[in-house]
DNA sequence: TCGCCCCCTGCAAACGATTGTCATTCCGTT
DNA sequence: AACGGAATGACAATCGTTTGCAGGGGGCGA
């Protein structure tokens, strides 16, 4: 088309459209939402006029009318104080699922960062109406706030742990089954000083402690505070944490850690260290990302399909867009056994 | 506050504040907005009156009044070849960061995912005016629709290669240097049968290609297409790629790969046909992703520094919003040298 | 030729904010 | 006491769509 012009950036309304078509504003507008009132004839003369001019819908006024936006917002709360960035891959990776399943169903994705969330966030986000519905990824430090939204606000769903007192919609890993399991997986190669090393400040990482406990308890070891090192997500933090253990406890024979990256500071660590890995320390990891199949001794960890993930959630909103209500999901935990644990 | 009750979320507006506080709507609006025209105390009792109501104004309706959303669109032009994936880590970085720089100025950020591109897509991104700039990650082979629309449409920063008629800013690696660099370790380590791993359709890995063949034309190499096999950006196209490489060059001493996700898998390929890295057959990357510094043995990488560079984005985008044009920068990149690559 | 129905189409009122213009009030001054 | 002027707040138009309601015109039967 001839129209494709540079000049052809200005702004251009549907009554303008009306008028090049010789029809009112109303007519334009049915006929664009293909609606059955519009003669078939004088429809596809306005379609074919509207794009021959480029037209496109101004998104923000037909969403103030209707009510309705399209969008779907992806929220991260980044607590007080966890300083977890989403730079991390966890949140990286997710959020690229999330793109990828929303878009999927033709919805736009409006990204919010929340650092730190005042107290009244979540309904201020929720208020301002920009969404149609809401993904929060990661609880945080930020239980309240959520189950106060989640009692009145039906479109939102959140990536997390499962709390006894929840009033919202939650998809998440079993994450007390999941530190269980990578314990007894160390006990069961023969190791008996285990470490945790992580913040247990988000659920997430408070119940893969627990699991943890409960499984040393089951095997009757005995926990000493020296052993639960709490560490940052980010290679910085995580690397003092690592070296505050081998100084506190240096006779550690195993560490489980609560993120890979975490895993992979402790490993360097070690490492630095003169300890060898698997022979000397045994070190598991949580996520199974990118960088634990690849590493060096290549990680065990506890696998999380955020693919898979990513899509129920996505699912959940639908259903509750549609005014249905769900009830989360709990995901089951994957061992994925790798060279840097091994029998001692 | 006795106002958070759980039935808060209904829909309030400007007028009920106004009736609320006993003023005009005009009053409401420049009160929030801090006009001087407003006596403090009137200000004072409404913005007290306001949010004790947990009202919170409509972005919509501001951004349709006002033609300004404070939001930044970030988009990916999947192109119709490349099957590159929102998944890849690069993306997922570059991403990551965009929300932390952007969401560090206050705007909120709204991302799209082209894919595959329609002829006047990004024209029609424009229009919808859902935000106020662009910011796009990646030319892919969309180079003409950049072009159409950089004449006209001021607030847009791309990320990608720098091309002779380009009429749009775009921010990037200098990706024949990168190319080069690399090439010319190879060489200086003593490789003399270096391959290219990489779809050079979209123009950033061209342009690692043309670095390529000019340092191995400069040093008197003669380059086989056998060398040269397009590799997709995902591990299962890449590690094709890589065993088509094996079958057709057994001879193979050195592989530069256009991502580091295809070294990887360019690694797992040779330690499974029993070539040793990098005694047999160096390897290198590029990014200086993640995975990289923890990979087995650790990738020799070209790094290109995604927070800078998203810095330097957001950072020309906003100059842009201000009516200023920029001209783009260029990004020297680095050579980071691990394990992969010695001296044969 | 008239009248009746049915398709279509147009009018106008929302959706929720911002802002130029203008009326009112209140003060001080002569 | 009357007037000028600053300060304050209300009115109404506007941003660009959608949609309930009403009206116009054409076809068909009588």
């Amino acid at each position: 088309m001839a129209s494709e012009t540079v000049s052809e950036l200005k702004r251009l309304k549907m009554s303008d459209i009306a008028r090049l078509c010789g029809v009112s504003t109303s007519t334009v507008s049915r006929a664009l939402a293909g609606s059955p009132l519009i003669q078939e004839a004088t429809r596809e003369m306005i379609i074919q006029i509207a794009d021959a001019n480029g037209y496109v819908i101004n998104p923000l006024a037909r969403g103030l009318r209707l009510q309705r936006t399209n969008t779907i917002g992806v929220v991260f709360p980044l607590g007080a104080i966890t300083a977890q960035l989403i730079s991390d891959p966890f949140f990286q990776q997710m959020l690229g699922h999330m793109v990828d399943e929303i878009s999927l169903r033709g919805y736009q994705i409006l990204v919010s960062k929340v650092t730190p969330p005042k107290p009244g966030w979540l309904r201020e986000l929720i208020k301002a109406h920009r969404t149609d519905g809401m993904v929060v990824i990661g609880q945080s430090d930020q239980h309240a706030a959520l189950n106060d939204a989640g009692q009145v606000y039906l479109p939102l769903v959140v990536w997390g742990a499962h709390l006894p007192d929840q009033q919202y919609c939650v998809v998440g890993l079993d994450n007390v089954a999941g530190g269980r399991m990578a314990t007894e997986h160390l006990i069961a190669i023969g190791r008996r000083r285990i470490a945790f090393l992580g913040d247990p400040s988000p659920p997430e990482i408070e119940q893969r402690r627990r699991g943890y406990l409960a499984a040393c308890k089951a095997a009757g070891l005995d926990v000493t505070d020296r052993l639960i090192v709490p560490a940052g997500f980010s290679p910085q933090q995580a690397e003092a944490a690592a070296e505050r253990l081998l100084a506190e406890s240096p006779d550690v024979d195993a560490v489980f850690a609560a993120s890979d990256v975490i895993a992979l500071s402790a490993l360097h660590v070690l490492r630095r260290a003169g300890k060898r890995v698997p022979e000397d320390v045994a070190v598991i990891g949580f996520d199974d990302s990118a960088v634990a199949a690849h590493s060096n001794p290549p990680l065990t960890t506890v696998r999380q399909d955020l693919a898979q993930a990513a899509r129920l959630m996505v699912d959940q909103l639908f259903q509750r867009l549609d005014g249905q209500p769900t009830d989360g999901v709990t995901l089951a935990p994957e061992l994925v056994i790798r060279q840097s644990t091994v029998r001692s």
